[in-house]
DNA sequence: CACGGCCGATGAACAGTGATAAGTTATCAC
DNA sequence: GTGATAACTTATCACTGTTCATCGGCCGTG
């Protein structure tokens, strides 16, 4: 006997994004979800294998909206190239700040909090690096250089943004303007160097 | 009377120490110190406001670790001067990749995983941005420029650590290598620079 | 010596967690 | 109507952080 007419699964899966999004990853928990649902906390492992598996589900979620994100903003930085790596950065950035939490999930939680899963899944898809990449490199950079050269760029993204989430930036050091500075640096840095081993 | 002759505070520290490092954060748990150490749960609460604290004072602990290793790896690399940047930031990447675990809570924790207390105390210590700041732009830079170009060489290489650490970097980039053409990129694009306004 | 007072430590308990197994109930095929 | 099957719940387990009342040994005072 459903109590509301749609099936359980998606309600459950809405019922913890929006926790996740209003009060952060700490707050899912079976039981609120569930009684937020208006069902019983095992009803959850119905539909699900267990909580990561839940988790899981939303870390999909987030990789989809920021790759939908990215080419949006993809397609429109085409009109006036040149300025194209900039714009998918920033647009990454925007991402990561106006959805902490599913950035939080997506990028800082390791197989040990959230295990049982392939690691192969943790991996961002190809797609965004491959976007960055191409951005950077024009599309005639072998496949090779291409993802070395957006991990490259992402990494630095991502180490102003994980800083900047976690409180960890000198109150002093401008948030966008780090973040600026990060993927200019990345960018123009990357565009130069071939291979280059460093040792 | 004590169980065992030595002050219980600092075999409650140790202990967790020893959890943190050999099964991770995510297996330090009152009752499980405690039953370690040979107290019980509620002990460790004569010593500690709450688990954050002890946590928190594990957090101090690596601070304090990561400091000692960047000097004594600047000291080293004084003999022979001009590339102390890049060995400071090896250093720093040997201490993230050798304790992952403290990397862990030191600079991935969050407001929401460690909650009551003073963001401030989050704040990396300035002495190891200064060592940074000033192996890449000498001691003649002003304090700000100093600090800002410390945090972007920093977040560059927080981002391919914490990426690394978290296993969602692509199987085919090495890691060793992002780690190197991270510090690279972004010390030669720091020293170039001054404050040049993106916006 | 006896008597409080104090302090470290404990046992019991509370509310919450993820998870499982057994039981209930409703719907569908025959 | 009967049996099966799926959905769902109740009860339970082991565990978590945390609090509170209590106990016991020690120390200074009378």
């Amino acid at each position: 006997m459903p109590r509301s007419a749609t099936d359980l699964k998606p309600r459950i899966l809405a019922e913890a994004r929006r926790l996740l999004v209003t009060e952060g990853h700490g707050a899912l928990s079976t039981r609120r979800i569930a009684r937020e649902v208006g069902c019983t906390a095992p009803s959850i492992y119905l539909y699900f294998a267990n909580k990561d598996a839940l988790v899981h589900a939303l870390v999909d979620e987030g990789f989809q909206l920021l790759r939908a994100h990215l080419e949006a903003a993809h397609a429109e930085a085409a009109a006036r190239p040149g300025r194209s790596v900039e714009a998918l950065c920033q647009a990454y950035a925007d991402f990561a700040l106006a959805n902490p939490e599913y950035y939080e999930v997506m990028f800082h939680l390791g197989p040990a909090e959230l295990s049982r899963y392939p690691k192969e899944r943790y991996r961002v898809q190809r797609a965004v690096l491959d976007l960055i990449g191409r951005a950077a490199l024009g599309p005639g950079a072998g496949p090779e250089r291409t993802l070395r050269t957006a991990t490259l760029i992402w990494s630095s993204l991502h180490g102003a943004i994980s800083l900047h989430l976690a409180h960890r930036i000198d109150k002093s050091v401008r948030g966008p303007e780090l973040l600026a500075d990060a993927v200019r640096v990345a960018v123009q840095a990357a565009r130069l160097e071939p291979t280059l081993r460093t040792e």
